[in-house]
DNA sequence: CATTCGTCCTGATAGC
DNA sequence: TGCTATCAGGACGAAT
């Protein structure tokens, strides 16, 4: 279940293994994989033999990587790319680097086979078992406020255009509080549902919405268009605090020959507060000496977990 | 127009 | 043992 913090990891990790060099082949394994590329496997393939990978770029949990379609010359600066690579994780996708002689991964969708670079993998590889992820390819346009896309090794004021519908995550430097709030009071809805909007705010799945709303004391279900600007910001840096802490922990295996969502990056499932821990004592709680057990709500079709004393649920009139 | 809901998927696990 | 039911959830298009 990638959220912001694995797809940055993957991100790290792979901008070092493919920047600069080129496809040269593809293979589409499952069409169902590139479900949201329009124009089928043939033009797929076809329109990356031949690209050169220029970055990798993240915004939310969508991961880009711009394109080339010449080779790099020397004392030329090279042209603004057009087109990019998109890749989305869904709840199981992985981008694996791996050597020809590696036997395929049992849920293999697609391999990228890449120019050669000494002591690296020859292959990209795009691994995933329930199939909500995929790859396609997208045009880069530009940002309406100018700054750069998303986050990159060297960032362009482009965007993905099927990203470009996103709004910036709580990491991005550009990101606007004000803008934010201000959008964020205008809703009629409960604040967990507006977490989980990625038009309003990218980046935040169940897990970390569920640890940002605990560290920040507020009820998923509390009306947006009550929200005092101290709350919601304590919530957003709630939300930066558990994405950071994550990140921080999950940035020990870059070095990795092995880019991996779900195995070198993850959650760290002692350090999670609020998420998973239904029938628990309220790690908050307890060190104030108060008992309290965490409980497991139906929302949404998924799951709210939330302390019962220190996040009451908002009762009318009154919070 | 804004908001909410149904759908896409597979494998682990629980229950009979 | 072997079957079926349930659950997990990101994002998008349909429905309200």
């Amino acid at each position: 279940m990638p959220e912001l913090p694995e797809v940055e990891v993957v991100r790290r990790g792979l901008v070092n293994w493919v920047r600069g060099r080129t496809i040269t082949a593809v293979d589409v394994l499952d069409p169902r994989s590139i479900r949201r590329h329009a124009l089928g496997a043939e033009d797929f393939a076809g329109n990356l033999e031949g690209a050169r990978v220029l970055d990798v770029v993240r915004r939310g949990k969508f991961l880009w990587l711009p394109l080339a379609d010449t080779p790099a010359e020397p004392g030329r600066a090279a042209p603004a790319p057009a087109v990019a690579l998109m890749a989305h994780l869904g709840m199981s996708g992985q981008l694996l680097m791996q050597d020809a002689a590696v036997a395929d991964e049992k849920h293999l969708k697609i391999r990228l086979r890449l120019s050669p670079a000494a002591g690296m993998p020859e292959q990209l590889r795009f691994v995933d078992q329930r199939i909500f992820g995929g790859l396609f390819l997208t045009a880069l346009i530009p940002t309406l406020d100018g700054h750069a896309g998303g986050l990159a090794e060297t960032p362009l004021p482009l965007i993905a255009e099927e990203a470009a519908h996103i709004a910036r995550d709580p990491l991005d430097p550009h990101f606007s509080f004000d803008l934010f709030f201000q959008r964020l009071r205008a809703r009629k809805t409960g604040l967990k549902r507006a977490l989980l909007d990625q038009a309003l705010v990218s980046g935040i799945g169940n897990i970390y919405a569920d640890e940002a709303l605990w560290l920040a004391k507020l009820h998923y279900a509390r009306p947006t268009d009550t929200l005092r600007r101290s709350e919601a910001l304590r919530v957003l840096d709630a939300a930066r605090q558990v994405m950071t802490d994550a990140l921080a922990a999950g940035g020990t295996s870059f070095d990795s020959l092995y880019v991996n969502v779900n195995g070198a990056s993850g959650y760290f499932e002692r350090s999670l507060n609020a998420y998973g821990r239904a029938g628990q004592e309220c790690r908050r709680c307890a060190a104030a000496g108060i008992v309290s057990v965490m409980k497991r709500e139906q929302f949404m079709n998924r799951s709210a977990y939330t302390c019962p004393v220190c996040q009451p649920r908002p009762r009318n009139g009154r919070w």
